[in-house]
DNA sequence: CCAGACGTTGTT
DNA sequence: GTCTGG
DNA sequence: CCAGACGTTGTT
DNA sequence: GTCTGG
């Protein structure tokens, strides 16, 4: 399922948080304060941002700062994840994911990491590709709050051959996609947002595994922080690009289409149901605005029958919606500035991540192509 | 005992 | 590394 | 996950 | 089609 998500940080840096009441920092903090780079295309194989907990007496400091009472640890791990027998750095297992299903049901390659290695993947949000027959349109799920997306995930060390640092390496745990998901995928990834569930996850003291730890694998269910999903440019589907418009809706974009097809509005053709689009009015929040440019151009296919469907999608019936109260809990606050000494840290110029050059124009026939130019400031 | 798997997603 | 299959 | 490669000999 | 790289 998920083999993309948006959010990185720059690499090889290892952040000590002060404590829990840091994470509730995490969102938007974090971000605000240049101490993420924020990154719309993270691939498999590549470095991102995990959270663990730390253990005293455990040798696995790192370089951390060794700040004293805090044990949570943020820095960076590279994404697929290889088991710490392995004396290699590639592997024929497939390990961007591992299934909730087969760590509830104990042994295999999760066994020994499940009660011992967990962590907390930290992301804007994630990429799901909807099938269309043999089209596939990118889909960007996430907390319609814009609180960042905590997912469940394992990780381990193993050393390399030939290297003198252990590899840091982690996995995304997955589960069936909850009934607003359907439409798009049968699996998520495991997202958590309470306290509890996210000290739950992270607490490894035990170094086992329990009924608590399984519940928290059932299906995303939270009313209180509801998902939004929508289309997203094509073009994240290119590997090494990067564009704050993959985030972006790309119903967004289509603005002056949109009202030109707009009659055509629904007819349920099945009876699937779907999400409900992003509500217009609250999309301007944009999670740290980044000094990176737009592209110069971007191009989009708009395809008729996707089309169709995807406006159609927005006249579903609905995602829960939270109305409600702080959707952290008040033992989540900070006390004050949660990052101030990342020892040496400091916050570093975008790196300029573009590499695309010109959306190609070859006019597919069946398809319809627009082109928007986006005059970036 | 040793050899070989150990995994996921998507597609058919 | 640990478990399974032969 | 998607995008892109997927090969060899001989000659320069 | 299948494998690799990002």
């Amino acid at each position: 399922m998920c083999g993309r998500f948006a959010l990185g940080l720059p690499a090889d840096e290892v952040y000590q948080l002060h404590g829990y009441p840091a994470l509730h920092a995490e969102v938007g903090e974090w971000v605000n304060q240049d101490l993420f780079v924020p990154r719309y295309n993270v691939a498999p194989n590549t470095q991102a941002p995990v959270l663990r907990r730390r253990y005293a007496g455990s040798s696995d400091a790192t370089d951390a700062s060794e700040s004293g009472s805090s044990n949570l640890v943020l820095h960076t791990m590279k994404w697929g994840l290889i088991p710490h027998w392995s004396k290699s750095e590639t592997t024929n297992l497939s390990t961007i994911n591992a299934r909730g299903e087969n760590l509830v049901e104990g042994g295999g390659l999760w066994g020994s990491i499940k009660g011992k290695k967990r962590c907390i993947v930290l992301a804007q949000g994630y990429y799901e590709w909807l099938k269309k027959g043999k089209h596939r349109l990118p889909h960007f799920s996430r907390h319609k709050d814009d609180k960042l997306m905590l997912l469940a995930g394992l990780y381990d060390t193993a050393t390399i051959e030939g290297r003198s640092e252990p590899l840091w390496t982690f996995t995304i745990v997955t589960t069936s996609a909850n009934k607003d998901f359907e439409w798009l995928h049968d699996r998520q990834p495991v997202i958590l947002t309470s306290y509890s569930d996210i000290t739950t996850w992270l607490d490894t003291s035990s170094q086992t595994w329990t009924k608590d730890l399984s519940r928290l694998l059932d299906p995303y269910h939270d009313a209180s922080s509801p998902l939004e999903c929508y289309a997203v440019p094509k073009e994240v589907g290119k590997v090494g690009t990067e564009s704050p418009t993959f985030i972006q809706p790309v119903s967004k974009r289509k603005d002056g289409i949109e009202a030109m097809f707009s009659n055509h509005t629904q007819s349920s053709p099945s009876g699937k149901p779907k999400l409900a689009p992003p509500s217009p009015a609250k999309r301007k929040r944009e999670i740290s605005p980044p000094a990176e440019p737009m592209p110069k151009s971007m191009l989009f296919e708009v395809d008729e029958e996707s089309e169709a469907k995807g406006l159609d999608r927005r006249h579903s019936q609905a995602v829960v919606k939270s109305t409600t109260e702080p959707l952290v809990p008040q033992c989540l606050t900070t006390s004050t500035s949660p990052l101030q000494s990342p020892s040496t840290k400091k916050p570093r110029p975008q790196p300029s991540l573009h590499r695309k050059k010109q959306a190609k124009k070859g006019a597919d026939s069946s398809a319809k192509i627009t082109s928007f130019f986006s005059r970036a400031s």
